[in-house]
DNA sequence: GCACCTATCAACGTATACATTAACGGATAT
DNA sequence: ATATCCGTTAATGTATACGTTGATAGGTGC
């Protein structure tokens, strides 16, 4: 018998592994933007041959987190401010269709349950001066959105995009002013989803990144952060 | 003197050739959607050994034109009415978003020609009944617009996701009733971005691409296509 | 000192090797 | 006839091998 349960997780291929693992570096900033790396060297790191390590970097390089140099391996991506504006336009792009679509969807209120949820959170997480807290609850609303969108392939787009930004929202959540306006757009947005009012929702959401977009990008500037 | 000039284009890489070839057979429906082959039949088929077919296939598979299945190769993705829903959802967004930040760039005349001169290829190709240069002209405008727009990223989700559907608009191009509104629609947009009016050019181009996604949807509907 | 040339090296791209294991077919029991 | 078991096969995932070639250091000429 060698059924393979649900309780035993399928066994991660090499490649997911070098594939996840570099990718978390990457994500925590561990290895920096500009770092290098080569096939070799990340082998022999991960304890597995280079065919493993360059599958993955194939998937991470399509996902721009990371380019492949002929002679010099991999290289992590860094994330310039037009790329930062670049990725925003996408953002406000996609999340705003996803809020229309999702106000066209109807939820009910249990399905709109974690959206409130989250953007309580936000509140209380702010009020203790919990700066991660405010940005997981944050990301966690955004999240519920365009999952629940009905749109699986926009969510993988946004999904990605996210992740490519991810340290720069990182950097730029401790020198920016406490972000107070969030929670009180979010609660906007979720009242037009409730009404069903797709143009709304679309619309709230939209001006929601652009002020996000245009927020970032002056703090990037501010502080002559020209790639994180 | 070994230096590749502009004559000698870089040699292309096994994993480039594989990854063309393959793409190309997608696209032009030589593999239908649920068509199968094993890794070893492909290399063979290519004359190269499974290295470089594995790798190709690992992009194609993150572009979603083909999945790898374990034990039984590579398969080419179907894309189903569901998908093409999701599909015209996201070129919806982006393409209107493009055509947004295209009117706000405020382009010249001159830059905005190749639109005119699409729009008039349409015109043209409508008149001689000539469907496939009509769509080809049709693709260039879009292209235009999305490839101007100064965002790099956004383009490639465009590209990458006409890519998908490609197969889906050659099938109806013939199946419809002559696209006579598009050519109008066109004109309107290119109206409304060499006027910087970027809130109009934007609404426009949701609109045509509303009515295109509807009009598409419908026929396949009509014509029990569940798979192309 | 600087430019150029050359030889060495090593990282890569691809091919090949190999152990693992899912899939399939045939045999057996009911 | 149908279901189950089991042995065989072959496709895969990964490791290893290897030829090619860009990069670099050191030497040479001016």
């Amino acid at each position: 018998m060698t059924t393979r349960s649900a309780l035993t997780p399928p066994v991660e291929s090499m490649v997911e592994v070098a594939y996840q693992a570099v990718r978390q570096r990457i994500l925590d900033n561990v290895w920096a933007p500009g770092y290098q790396a080569l096939e070799g060297a990340l082998a022999l790191e991960l304890g597995m041959s280079r065919t493993p390590v360059r599958e993955a970097l194939i998937r991470l390089a399509n996902e721009g987190l990371a380019e492949v140099i002929p002679r010099h391996g991999m290289r992590v991506l860094p994330v310039s401010p037009a790329d930062m504006r670049e990725i925003y336009q996408i953002l406000t792009s996609l999340e705003s269709m996803a809020a229309e679509l999702l106000a066209r969807a109807q939820p009910t209120d249990a399905q709109l349950a974690p959206l409130d949820q989250a953007s309580s959170d936000m509140e209380k997480a702010l009020k203790r001066d919990d700066l991660d807290g405010w940005a997981e609850a944050d990301e966690r609303f955004h999240r519920h959105v365009v999952q629940m969108c009905g749109n699986a392939k926009l969510a993988a787009i946004v999904f990605n995009y996210w992740d490519r930004a991810h340290r720069a929202r990182m950097v730029t959540l401790r020198l920016r002013p406490r972000p107070v306006n969030s929670t009180r757009e979010h609660r906007a947005i979720v009242n037009a989803i409730r009404k069903g009012d797709a143009a709304r929702a679309g619309a709230l959401f939209r001006a929601h990144r652009e002020r996000a977009s245009r927020e970032l990008t002056e703090l990037l500037q501010l502080h002559r952060l020209n790639q994180i």
